[in-house]
DNA sequence: TAAAATAGCGTACACTTGTACACTGAAATT
DNA sequence: AATTTCAGTGTACAAGTGTACGCTATTTTA
């Protein structure tokens, strides 16, 4: 293991991630990349490719994977900006404007895979958007003292949202941001305080029921 | 006007239109047609395309007009279903599933252009989005007394979210699909009701600051 | 009725695409 | 030291792409 050759090999793999990667763009999506350009990209002939992936299906799932990863990086930088106090949900939003900021060709990946024309991608984003939304879940369940029921409907509401108006965030100017990232707030608020008030109702209700 | 030939133009155009809506399926989208493709369907020499469309992406902006003209019948279908009571939340998302279910691809296309490479196309679809949004917000503000702002981010958020589980819904079995409806139901009512708790508390604000 | 306009066709061309195949040189194995 | 493995190359080909151009047949206009 470990020898010379293995090292090269993933050398040039990392090549025609970045590669790929480097492509993206609002006009550029990755169904539209050709496995001659991102060879080409990487410095590559195009019969190379396939001495790392049988096709570019395989390069893309290991992008959305990627993406994955980055998004997981956000919520340990959530996380950790939160245990120094504010707002939870303004610091969340605020933390996911950041994100797309910086990783907007990414996001966009995501966004595009998400109802693309490969059942395997859709999959893939879900299951990334899955662990996104458990995460959520854990969180409210602890912090709010919410049924394991409501809690995961106000996770994934809220992660709809908050990507929705990331979706939104890139098509606009830096100015119409912070207006978005306003409202954004304030919908996630509509919802965790609709969520606390008919849990609240729900429990009462069982308790109202044990006597 | 009228004349034999504009009336054979408009059908063969017609034609174009519904080979590219019959090509649109989970595994292709709009993007992924090629202009021959269409033609062939349509029963057209390629070339004669042009005669009709100067590109593609006008074809293209044409389908998402389409898909806007449906997306307003559903609102009417929708609203007619409400004037004969029931709960608002519930029949406005069956209705919009029963619609995904006849017109799966016609959402999809939408889903997927929201999202898309082109500027024009994402625009499109915003624009037909935001009438959908519009239009809720109205109901809204009447039927449930509350501020424009506040009305406003209610309709953005609960259009977003039932969007978002159309585009779920595409993707799962009929049998799961009831949960589905049940928890887009829930969450919706997270949102109206924490909208009227805390548009109530502004108003009380607002109030006090006349005293 | 003669002339003009035009929807649709067929040919042709320059590109791009994925990938099969044989080859090379260096690293790994024996 | 001899042999095997294999990442990367270059050539080649069939298939598909958009579209320029000239032609035809029929409708529309003059």
């Amino acid at each position: 293991m470990t020898g010379v050759r293995a090292i090269q090999k993933e050398k040039t793999r990392r090549q025609l991630i970045d590669a790929a990667l480097g492509q993206l763009s609002a006009e550029r999506s990755f169904s539209s990349l050709s496995l001659r350009e991102v060879a080409k990209e990487a410095g590559l002939a195009p019969t190379s490719f396939y001495r790392h992936f049988s096709d570019m299906d395989e390069l893309g799932l290991t992008l959305v994977d990627e993406a994955g990863l980055t998004l997981r990086q956000l919520m340990r930088q959530s996380r950790q900006r939160i245990e120094k106090g504010g707002s939870v949900i303004q610091i969340s939003v605020v933390t996911f404007m950041e994100f797309i900021e910086s990783n907007g060709n990414i996001f966009r990946l995501l966004l595009r895979e998400r109802s693309g024309t490969s059942a395997e991608f859709r999959a893939a984003v879900s299951r990334e958007i899955r662990y996104f939304t458990l995460e959520l879940c854990d969180y409210l369940q602890h912090a709010n003292k919410l049924t394991a029921e409501v809690a995961y409907l106000q996770a994934n509401a809220a992660v709809t949202i908050v990507f929705n108006a990331g979706a939104d965030a890139l098509d606009i100017e830096k100015k119409e941001r912070q207006q978005l990232v306003e409202a954004t707030i304030q919908q996630l608020r509509f919802i965790a305080r609709g969520a606390s008030e008919l849990s609240a109702r729900v429990k009462q209700q069982n308790s109202d029921d044990d006597h």
